[in-house]
DNA sequence: TTGTATGCGTTATCAG
DNA sequence: CTGATAACGCATACAA
């Protein structure tokens, strides 16, 4: 910067201000200390602008893992809303471990970013205090603990009902639910859980234990196990809600592999619409709860809560769901009569 | 941290001694000194120690999309081998636009990083001097460009003529490629279909230009157009190469929509191994390019260029790669004879 | 419209 | 072993 000053013949002072753009600035000036910043391959130290400023630019993303293609998404669609605000995006692997997710919030890295967006998955009830930070934060997924921060999410029980009513409505009785966590009563498996009981309830069936299938982490390869769990006591079923789309395919999986027809025999849906769920075989019927609106909700709440312009008390926002149905549900056999394009819910 | 010093009764300097971990200090002033940071909840200003130290403790990873599962898998891999170092991970998207990619070599984000992870795809031989940076830079894929900068990569054409073998010796013959760039001599697509045509070549067996379908972005929907288009044109085949996993899903999506039953009738493999293959039905078989592997070595490299460790000439890294074999080549009925694990190549 | 001087929170130098 | 003090590169209050 001093070099581009000299080299212009100003001060430094001048310097900066034709970077940031300050208005009153002859126009010759301005042009000469262009021509030399141009010149001189000038950069801004930003660690130096950060320091001096007390802000980075940069927000943090605290998802569980990356290779789980929900969260893929989701980092991409935050991303991408971050840059249309000029900010970069710091993402951080919680591996759904409670420890990790402490520590993104105790904030060893506060100092890196200006706000963080953290979807927290092993994180219960006890752990409610602790949400209770002095920097901006939004929380991804319900609003889990009574909330001492801000969140956005889609409304689970009620796009699980949606779901579980899809698979009534096309006739199934006997419908397998995947990823239950037992016990826990303020996550997303306890929500969707809920919202299927009640699809279920309202249609004057009765809720199996023996339907419900356990799986801790959301994984394929758990939705697999939870499957063939399921499959080997040889409960009856003639449909399977996974929990997510990831189960999901697991459980597309073993019944590939057991020789079950989709959806002659059983009809699958998922929860997520993950790209995967598109090109699966068959295609997958899933729950699309809105990426994009959520991450662009997520980083205008987060910006808005640096700047200081949100309300004091705070901000909870519920976005739209969709039930997207594909041949997993509405097979050849069984799609006469319903519609043939995406239902909105 | 004046605070700290005040309170623990000693200079700042001590203060950033303790923290460091300067080894001369007695044991009682450190206790100090530690009591005052836990008491005041004190945290070091990460900005302002990079300013001071000219390092920032963050690397960029620059890779097309994290919505492409390889690329989400991949950074999963990079973030967790930075934190071994103790280090941040920066991800830039760059849509596989030349521009983008462009951008990010020019080095806008430049003061931000130490170094940066690179992962093109749009960049072509024409661009060749824009990889000639001046800070530390690791390429991965193949050293495209006569390689003006450190690259990891597995050797595409062994890998790809590995995987048509695997085609060959299952006893397939008329084996479509999907994802070939026309024209394109120094890409990952060229270089796969040169493995695939030596192959070919040295069984015997004829390269048929009918049989090489073209797909300009490799997802799951392009791979789809491609294999509808070959199917459409009447082309007879008995196998699929697809060029990465995404593809090869995309096209067994067709086949399956078309009835065409997989591996019975038409055998497919795709590359990367993605996780999505192991759960696709049938179950896809792949090339394994090492991901944890090239991810260590890709920090690896990098950080040596940044403590100048690293030997002046660039360096060269090929990974080891696997064919994964999995039911869509080597189903129940051809099952018999084919070796049950992975075969190592 | 432009220049001067100061401090952001650290770490490094060099005495003591 | 510890302390005083000078940078690091920038943005801003204040002057001119």
């Amino acid at each position: 910067m001093h070099d581009v000053a000299a080299m212009a013949g100003v001060s430094i002072k001048t310097v900066s201000n034709v970077i940031n753009g300050y208005p009153y600035i002859r126009p010759e000036t301005k042009e000469r200390v262009e021509a030399a910043i141009a010149e001189l391959g000038y950069q801004v130290n930003i660690s130096a602008r950060n320091l001096r400023q007390g802000r980075t630019g940069m927000i943090g993303l605290a998802v569980p893992e990356l290779s789980l293609p929900y969260f893929a998404e989701l980092a991409d669609s935050v991303i991408r809303a971050a840059e249309q605000h000029g900010l970069i995006v710091l993402i951080e692997q919680t591996n759904a471990s409670r420890e990790r997710e402490l520590e993104v919030l105790s904030g060893q890295r506060r100092h890196l970013t200006d706000g963080l967006i953290f979807s927290p998955l092993a994180l219960g009830t006890e752990d409610r205090a602790h949400f209770a930070v002095d920097f901006p934060l939004v929380l991804l997924g319900e609003r889990i603990f009574g909330g001492p921060a801000d969140h956005v999410t889609m409304s689970n029980v009620d796009a699980a009902r949606a779901a579980t009513q899809h698979l009534i409505a096309t006739g199934r009785r006997r419908i397998a639910l995947i990823g239950a966590h037992e016990g826990e009563t303020v996550g997303s498996a306890a929500l969707r859980q809920r919202g299927y009981e009640q699809a279920l309830t309202d249609a004057g069936l009765p809720v199996d234990p023996a339907l419900i299938g356990e799986a801790g982490l959301w994984h394929r390869s758990t939705g697999a196990d939870a499957m063939a769990r399921m499959l080997d006591t040889g409960t009856e079923i003639d449909a399977v809600f996974g929990l997510n789309d990831a189960l999901a395919i697991g459980a597309l999986h073993v019944l590939h592999d057991r020789g079950v027809v989709v959806p002659d025999e059983v009809a699958v849906i998922g929860f997520d619409d993950i790209e995967d769920a598109a090109y699966a075989s068959p295609p997958l019927s899933s729950v699309a709860p809105g990426r994009e609106q959520i991450a662009a909700t997520a980083v205008d709440l987060l910006l808005a809560r640096v700047a200081g312009t949100a309300p004091a008390e705070h901000v909870e926002v519920i976005t739209d769901f969709e039930v997207v149905t594909r041949e997993s549900t509405v097979g050849a056999s069984v799609r006469a009569g319903a519609p043939a394009r995406p239902v909105v819910a």
